[in-house]
DNA sequence: GTTGAGCGTT
């Protein structure tokens, strides 16, 4: 479950992330996207969880809350990358 | 020593 975070403060950190959303669940992953230029925060960030239904809780959770001083803008990330036949879209089976 | 809408580097 990829979930994109936005409105991130610039002091926060991956780690804050993580402990943020792993009180709603397993997170798989945390990153906080780093401008690549000058390698600072840009803001915004993405947290993988271990399954889609802790997701959507810490999305619902966490969206609209206050962390490091701002609101966090949480919602479902879009595929950074296609797959031909990778990625298995089930719409109703 | 900076800033504030957005979707990531492999």
């Amino acid at each position: 479950m990829n979930i994109y975070v936005g409105n991130l403060s610039f002091r926060c950190t991956d780690e804050e992330l993580r402990q943020a959303f792993a009180a709603f669940g397993e997170v798989t992953s945390a990153t906080i996207i780093m401008d690549r230029e000058t390698g600072r925060s840009r803001g915004f960030g993405f947290v993988e969880m271990a399954n889609d239904a802790e997701g959507q809780a810490a999305i619902d959770g966490l969206n609209g809350t206050e962390l490091g001083g701002r609101m966090l803008k949480i919602n479902e990330a879009r595929p950074r990358s296609q797959s031909p036949a990778g990625s298995g879209r089930g719409p109703s089976n």
